[in-house]
DNA sequence: ACGGAACCGGAATTCCGCTTCAGCATAACG
DNA sequence: CGTTATGCTGAAGCGGAATTCCGGTTCCGT
């Protein structure tokens, strides 16, 4: 139930994209200091066609959420392609935290004050863990990802580095020194406490 | 100049105390929802009081801040008397992390959309920024973190810990597996790209 | 036990951003 | 073209939170 179906009006639905190219847009660059009516007029529109479409602030922000989660899971399905686990997993992995990188909206509200309306955008996060759950035990069970080594750490290597995206690329330098310490531990199959 | 100077009277200098106090409970339990007057009462005091001690909002989040730099610094201090240099690090490290755990307040402020009033606080940072420097220098020379681990290094974990402080513990594993990758690396003393 | 400087209280003021809604415009379809 | 369901507008309504202000109160030194 995540609501549309009936087509929209073709002008209705190009509106609706530049709402949300405008808000993806002011949202990230200043958060939720952006107001919605910042948002309507830099998408050439009046507040009324902004909450004809949203309901309210957090559906719009919860709707580029989702957008990103979809994009992600378009992206790992491709990765998941790739006949070499290690290369699937790095790909999803550095491709996943690139696009976030360049979506402080999406950043902000993950790692913000306030949760996402979830409740809206539940499937598109249900699907894409489904694919990283996929791609995680593929390159686990390839041997080489630590034995212990689940999606939920895939989220915690992913929340660190977003929260270390300041400066240019310095996620990177987090990426790299995680990576090391989700290898499989040389001598046997449990690591240490 | 960080204010102050001139004893406050007694009573005063409690209210200071309980305003700092009843800020942290609310604002780390409701982030910036929690508002003045809120605090205020928590505090047993009036809003006028709150804003005899701290010009706004944001100066009294940038006290929180200051504070627990205040106590880190003092942990610190108190870990570089160590005398084995992994010991030191460790202590800082988990003790920090610890004590941040403890402090949402600290946690949403660093992490939260708004930076804090660093001008405010400028010198708690830097004197704890000192000592993490030498902690981690020394443990460098001492061979139990690769030769390119530095400050800014120290910083990058702890954000991605805090980012990650959701449920109970949940930063441990993060610590966990970016403190493997922060080991000297076997071979030689320049580690990959 | 007095005087006044330092403090405190909290209603009133101000400011501001989200949301609503009645009236006008336009795409869609015959 | 005419009709009508869909969409669009933006000024006005609301609510709510930060900050101000000043009469009343409390410490402290003498």
């Amino acid at each position: 139930m995540t609501t549309e179906r009936q087509p929209l009006r073709a002008d209705a639905r190009r509106n609706r994209e530049a709402i949300l190219a405008a808000a993806a847009d002011l949202l990230g660059a200043r958060g939720d200091d952006a107001q919605m009516e910042e948002i309507a007029s830099h998408a050439g529109l009046g507040i009324g066609t902004v909450y004809r479409h949203f309901a309210d602030k957090r559906s719009l922000v919860a709707a580029i959420v989702g957008r990103r989660f979809d994009a992600a899971t378009e992206l790992a399905l491709a990765a998941e392609q790739l006949t070499d686990p290690t290369e699937a997993f790095e790909r999803l992995l550095y491709g996943y935290l690139e696009s976030v990188e360049a979506d402080s909206a999406f950043r902000r509200a993950l790692l913000g004050p306030q949760e996402p309306r979830w409740d809206a955008i539940a499937e598109q996060k249900a699907a894409l863990g489904a694919v990283v759950e996929r791609i995680v035990a593929r390159a686990v069970e390839a041997g080489v990802l630590r034995s212990d080594f689940d999606a939920d750490d895939f989220v915690l290597i992913t929340r660190g580095a977003m929260a270390n995206m300041t400066a240019e690329g310095h996620w990177r330098r987090h990426v790299q020194l995680q990576l090391q310490g989700v290898r499989p531990v040389p001598g046997g199959s449990t690591p240490g406490p």
